[in-house]
DNA sequence: TCTTGACCTTCAAGGAACTTGAAGGTTTAT
DNA sequence: ATAAACCTTCAAGTTCCTTGAAGGTCAAGA
């Protein structure tokens, strides 16, 4: 068992931080690692495929919750298809809407922004802030 | 003064909730409004025309930081259009790169769910995790 | 009048997913 | 031998609130 890495040198491989690789363990993703001698923990060829996968799983934006039982059906040597694929399909409604949401904000900014532009600065009677609120009745 | 506001009123005409504008309060973005007697907030018109004025640059998602500068700003008679408008811009472009990155992930999880339609769920052999972790070599 | 219910108050904790920092041990390279 | 670069744990901070507990207040109904 010579080929074991360091935390970082795994974190690097898997594409995470060492501190969200010790987070994942601390909270039940990711199982306890070997340790060595001094305490270091030691990672695997496995352990970094299962770090990659989380990796991957985190990168598609999963849910650590969605995540955390994906990867128990695994170790359990079951099949998470199902649960992938439910989640894979739920996250990608939630990210449609999410688009959505963002397109409009986005032409509400650029809306202000344009408006924005003919606006002077003669404050408080007209002021760039009275695109923000249109119906604001402000004073001094 | 009869017309002073409970927060509870106030904050539905504002559209935020009474518990967002304590945290806000809280936190130094608003101003501590008059008390009751008995200890209610009293929010005026002004004051709710205020709330509106944060609740609109939280609707377009300006962090909680902008807003307390812009709402300091205004108090101080100080227009605040410079700081608006760079926030706008800023958030704007912001908004903009993760609409990207959202598109990106949403290909991507289509590309799963479809592939995801093809593959069966015979496990360890092979199986719709595939689809996520392409170069996984998994083992019970 | 009493009481119920809907408000209001404060303060503390929780949630998501980590990061950062402190205080200290280990290993590696020079 | 000593310093740089790791590693360890534990606690607290981040962001923007929400929820809950424990209790005060107010308007209306029986």
């Amino acid at each position: 068992m010579q080929q074991a890495l360091k935390i970082g040198e795994a974190a690097k491989k898997a594409g995470l931080a060492p501190s969200a690789i010790r987070y994942y363990e601390e909270s039940g993703v990711l199982p306890e690692p070997r340790r060595t001698d001094s305490g270091y923990r030691g990672y695997e060829e496995g352990d970094v495929d299962l770090l990659r996968f989380v990796a991957r799983l985190r990168a598609l934006e999963f849910p650590l919750s969605d995540v955390r039982e994906i990867v128990a059906l695994r170790r359990d040597g079951k099949a998470p298809c199902g649960k992938v694929r439910a989640t894979i399909s739920r996250e990608a409604a939630a990210i449609e809407s999410r688009i959505a949401d963002l397109q409009r904000l986005k032409k509400e900014l650029e809306k202000l922004e344009a408006e924005a532009r003919d606006l002077p600065d003669t404050w408080p009677t007209a002021c760039v802030c009275d695109v923000v609120d249109p119906a604001g009745k402000r004073g001094p």
